[in-house]
DNA sequence: GTGATTGCAAACCTTTTGCACGCCA
DNA sequence: TGGCGTGCAAAAGGTTTGCAATCAC
């Protein structure tokens, strides 16, 4: 199961990278399975140290450059910040933020109602809305008193 | 009318200022009436660039510092982004964000059903919820095709 | 073979830090 | 007066750019 369905996302990295006429390079693949192992929302730098791990000659430019052509393709979401490194979100699929105040971590959650918010009619006729996020802000367990 | 609330607010600023144990500079105060004056969501430098033409000897460091203060103080807010320079929003009270993904621009909306989004039980429990925000992220009517 | 992609290095932009001086309370 | 706040300058951190060599198609 397991091993099937990480055959079938690396083909779909093919197919993704052909529809986009974008060559299938090793570090292209390599960064794209280390997103896949990522559970986090890490930054370039981050990735670069993972991927580096099993590829040692890769450069720092080549990693920030293709995580900005995933996200420009829909590979990756660049996720919200408030300051600091830019992050990158493997998990593509509609979800929410809870945004710690104190330690800056960002943590996914799922809520459907949510994902169906009504985007108001004022903002539809000036904005065209192509997808909805809730962030909280707030305090994590760690850092709640 | 005009004039009462500015100087309403200045005289709140005074107030939010001594609370804080902090001292009321010339600087800061040049920096938060420049705050005031802000229908958008300055960075640092561009409040710096305004704040210097009435203050020719401020160092980008004060406004910056300042502006960061401030932040902790709830004076503004820090607002997130995608990447890029920080972005301070004097409009502290709740409302939510459109994010043009084109171009970048942030811009403001109102919506009460938004405010009022209830807090998922299951978040709840794990984390302490200071504010609530909805960003949507599309094109705004200039970047629309 | 050809054009896209990579690696390297330098440049650039923003933010942070240390320190001496000056000013507000 | 004492200590916070400021200005300056340098450092640090992250991102971007130009270019020559390389590689996927």
């Amino acid at each position: 199961m397991q091993k099937n369905s990480h055959t079938d996302k690396t083909q779909a990295f093919f197919n993704i990278c052909h529809q986009h006429q974008l060559k299938v390079t090793p570090q292209r693949v390599a960064i794209y399975r280390q997103l896949l192992n990522s559970d986090t929302h890490p930054t370039a730098d981050a990735i670069y140290q993972n991927v580096k791990q099993e590829y040692p000659n890769i450069s720092y430019d080549t990693v920030n450059r293709t995580l900005l052509t995933f996200a420009e393709i829909g590979v990756v979401d660049v996720v919200e910040i408030f300051g600091g490194a830019k992050r990158f979100d493997p998990n593509v699929t509609n979800h929410h933020h809870l945004h710690c105040t104190q330690c800056g971590k960002i943590i996914d959650f799922q809520n459907r109602t949510y994902d169906n918010l009504h985007v108001p009619e004022d903002v539809g006729k000036n904005f065209q809305v192509i997808s909805k996020r809730v962030v909280l802000k707030g305090l994590c367990k760690d850092c709640r008193p």
